[in-house]
DNA sequence: GACGATATACTCGCTTTGAGTATTACATCA
DNA sequence: TGATGTAATACTCAAAGCGAGTATATCGTC
């Protein structure tokens, strides 16, 4: 693919950038909107996002007064530098909080998407990479069983943390934070909590983000590979929301290639989770729910028995309104 | 209740405050931030909304400097202005569309919330009242049956709006989002999909929001009392928000009193969702999710036999995390 | 032609859900 | 005082949904 006209950032840091940015606002009264993307696409398996500066930053530019809006803001400087046609777009979040403004007088909006998209290789800029969402939050990955860094060191550094409670209320529900979000004594572990893991994580000072002005050559980070200002957390807030979407929307398939085997849709669906599925159930799923057709070909590519190719019936998306209800509504 | 210090918004109109507040920007890269209120109560079976000038607005204010982060300012002004205990808040989305600025060189971005509080009798401005929200959304409430403007008057205009398609296609298309939408054609009847609903109308027309420029002096509101802007869409986005999370988190205690019987709770539910539940199964649903637990005493209000009255278990907000799974997850 | 690997079909029991009927307990009024 | 209206609560039952399998089919490889 063609190299992009410009580096999605700078090489300088995020925080560089802003600087020089508000520094462009006039006055006293400084308001200025940045875009932040969560890109996501999966590619053998394993659920990658889209970074830059050496996976430390998620792509990310300012909204500009020529944009039509916001979406279309952002799709056109994603599909400029990055020549990746975004299926998928939605909007997750806007946050102001006084500790991302440069003083008193400037204040940054940021307003962060998730996109979905297929990766393609590319020519571009090395520090442009997609990288394993699992890089930085591992302990999100189940598929091959429970990471031996919950036991061996979150769960030790969470209940130090519970213990240094200032009274015994908050060390009550610290430790009762900790087992619900992460399944401990007998609760189910629950893959769309990540937002509330990262947090509790970061309020137990875990998340080397959290310590600010640290310097730059302090130790390696302690659980996952953290990344600038506040993009860990984005990128948490993005694998919640697609992790809950997955259920009730078929936006899994923005992220397959037209054609693909069952088998390749259930670990595309499992890499988003972060565990595994029953495979027969699966199955009768997809097919009850008739969001495949068959394509009346076959892939000889899995080892074993060829697999019929299916492709997504995009029709599907207008013909239903896939929403599930959960009231006990009269029919009568 | 005491008087607020100031009104929530001048009488002059919602655009007249925007100029204001444009000019104060300095120079030619203006970007200013609203906040805007969709705040809730449930009275008397109705669901209602916070509205201003004459309900024409939503409660909206600027996002200052001196605000912690966004949930905080507008916790303070609503707050501040209505002396209501603002309890469950969440954001609804963010926009910045063009049309919303005044001109090349401005532009607002609106960051949307949804507030759910009780209703409180107010010595307020009289242009600050609670209006039930099926007002400026009568199709949405179908608890005493199907409305009858939709058959006559909705259906009809939508089907003009179909017909005057620029393509065989193009109609086709919009045929199938109105029955889509509507539940037409023994599809069901989908009460989330009010912002879907809200945007079909509005491009057929059917919204004289959407008609710019229009002079004041025209003939009243097809459907629906209209706002300024795009507030009644701002409003739609709530409701369907709220309609949907209802469903799979407890957060229409935020609309009860303290104690209250389980019909009082349904016809809560029902005033939210715009339909009739099933009252056995609701009691079943309520029963075992173990949200609620029994007062010990009963209440004499109720006509006929006297009820058990419940309060809402709030433990169990921390104590389990409350969210369905529709993946065929393997246990093993 | 056995073996390993995967795909696909089919089964079975348990739980959930939709849609009732039946019974209980009050207020009111003839 | 007991018939009547109204609402609360208990209980039933069938169908659908769902978790967890077993069984069989079809390939490549040795």
């Amino acid at each position: 693919m063609s190299r992009p006209e410009r580096s999605l950032q700078p090489q300088a840091s995020g925080i560089r950038l802003r600087e020089t940015r508000a520094a462009a606002i006039a006055g006293g009264h400084g308001i200025a909107a940045d875009l932040i993307a969560v890109l996501v696409a999966v590619t053998h398996g394993d659920p990658r996002v889209l970074t830059l500066q050496d996976a430390r930053a998620l792509p990310s530019g300012p909204f500009e007064l020529e944009h039509r809006s916001l979406q279309s803001g952002l799709r056109a400087w994603v599909e400029r530098q990055t020549r990746h046609p975004l299926g998928y777009v939605e909007q997750l979040y806007t946050f102001a909080d006084r500790d991302r403004g440069l003083g008193p007088d400037q204040r940054f909006i940021s307003i962060s998407y998730l996109g979905l998209t297929r990766e393609r290789v590319e020519g571009v800029d090395c520090a442009v990479s997609w990288r394993s969402w699992y890089d930085h939050l591992p302990w999100e990955d189940r598929r091959t069983g429970i990471p031996p860094m919950i036991e061996s060191m979150l769960l030790p550094r969470l209940r130090e943390f519970a213990e240094a409670a200032p009274d015994l209320a908050t060390g009550h529900d610290r430790l009762n934070r900790i087992a619900v979000t992460f399944g401990l004594d007998g609760r189910p572990w629950n893959e769309e909590l990540v937002l509330q893991r990262y947090e509790l994580m970061y309020e137990a000072g875990l998340i080397p983000e959290a310590r600010r002005n640290r310097p730059e050559s302090e130790p390696a980070p302690l659980a996952g590979d953290s990344m600038i200002l506040d993009h860990r957390r984005i990128l948490a807030t993005g694998i919640a929301r697609l992790r809950s979407k997955i259920k009730y929307h078929p936006v899994v398939f923005e992220l397959m290639p037209e054609t693909f085997t069952l088998l390749q849709l259930q670990r595309c669906v499992e890499a988003l989770a972060g565990r595994l599925l029953h495979k027969q159930n699966f199955r009768r799923l997809i097919e009850q729910q008739q969001l495949v057709e068959e394509t009346g070909t076959l892939s000889q590519e899995t080892g074993g028995r060829p697999a019929k190719l299916f492709r997504f019936r995009r029709d599907i998306l207008t013909e239903r309104a896939i929403v599930g209800t959960k009231l006990p509504i009269s029919r009568s």
